[in-house]
DNA sequence: AATAAAATTTAGACAAATCTAAAAATAGGT
DNA sequence: ACCTATTTTTAGATTTGTCTAAATTTTATT
């Protein structure tokens, strides 16, 4: 068996509780050098230090992190392709649910969060077809391919605009059901032109103009709205 | 908190192995007063008698069987409403795979096997609504309704009939892999009609004629296909 | 540089689901 | 009805993933 078909073989047998760290590294940035403290990791996932700390012991074992006591946990190459594919899975059936089975995107990270466990390559490069192939997720995450590339938007946070400028909604920070469910209340949503008409020195909240529509917003939201500035 | 809801409670937080032992028995007809021996339950799942009993007393503790020491188990009304719901769960998918995502009838147990047990009831409603509510799934089974009711069609195998009559492929008793692609190999499918042209006494093998086709089959195959007669 | 505070690890325990080996109950045959 | 063979259960161990409480290492502060 060859060192490539090895590593193949350990991320098809790894479990429920294991994918779930990798993507929990991966999204606190264990992707880069930088090591994750297990504080932070124990934090996100809502466990304890000592759970993270076996399974950083485990994780390293099968070489999907790297470890050393007390310093923290990075992914190795095969732990980012590992998470890239769970975060594909995850990103694509979000994007399954809403455009095959009209899930609002404020449903689907849930369901999704189960989905991105089943294990068949099929299945998934299916409902990549059947999709035709989307770049990005409902919340404006980007899809890794297979290869596990994907695109990087350059996009900023309203908040770190000025007044005057103009762009196209392209993502959002928070996607929690409350948040999401605010924007659908208020007409926000992906693909929607967003002007700043004025910014409030005080609070820093926003009127903004969206559509056709005007309105007013905290810093709070707008520090969770990803936009592409117009050219 | 309604007794209804309570059971319903239950159902949602079940574990994966709980529905797999609930699934089994009812495969194994412990939905009648019948009850089903540790040592065939333990058979069909590839686990030992010790490890059933165990799970009988867990599963009996939650109401979901019958269970009395040494006399076996049998499902509850509760325990024949949740296989039902993990049956129709499994069927469902099944349909989804082959219908949207030109899966194989020989290569969705495996994945359904996973899907049956993602818990959202919003989900697999939906799939149910975008696969126009199917009755049957690609093997020819019944897929409960949500309330758990299913059509039982009228149907003989094979092996059963007489030379001459002939009738409709409805369905196949051995979902395995290596019997459907035999079927497959030969031209034998669901909505196919099949005439009994001879019986060979010796070793119960037929000659059948599959729509133009004709063919020599086995005893064993003919025992394995379902057949609705011709009126 | 010493010491207090914070973060991390270890040690030991627990629940779920499984196993093996031994004991107990049931069923079958004469 | 008795004895044997089979089935089933019990008892105790194992693995995975988790926890608490105590010990250890790192870090921050003076």
């Amino acid at each position: 068996m060859t060192n490539k078909n090895v590593i193949l073989k350990k991320s098809f047998l790894m479990t429920r509780a294991e994918e779930n760290y990798i993507k929990t590294i991966f999204h606190l940035g264990g992707h880069s050098a930088v090591p994750i403290a297990t504080n932070a990791i124990a934090e996100q996932m809502e466990t304890k230090p000592s759970s993270v700390t076996d399974m950083a012991k485990k994780l390293a074992e099968k070489g999907l992190v790297h470890y050393k006591r007390y310093q923290g946990v990075s992914l190795t190459d095969s732990g980012i392709k590992t998470a890239l594919s769970i975060i594909r899975k995850h990103r694509l059936w979000e994007v399954f649910l809403v455009k095959k089975l009209d899930f609002t995107w404020d449903e689907v990270h849930e369901v999704a969060e189960q989905l991105e466990h089943i294990k068949s390559e099929k299945l998934i490069d299916k409902i990549d077809e059947l999709l035709d192939f989307p770049k990005y997720d409902p919340h404006g995450d980007p899809i890794p391919s297979k290869d596990g590339k994907f695109m990087v938007r350059d996009k900023e946070l309203l908040s770190d605009l000025d007044a005057g400028v103009s762009g196209v909604c392209v993502g959002v920070k928070d996607t929690s059901a409350p948040f999401l469910k605010f924007l659908d209340k208020n007409g926000i949503a992906l693909g929607k032109t967003i002007t700043i008409l004025e910014k409030e020195d005080f609070d820093q909240s926003l009127h903004i103009k969206i559509e056709t529509q005007e309105l007013h917003i905290s810093h709070q939201i707008a520090s969770n709205l990803y936009v592409k500035k117009h050219d």
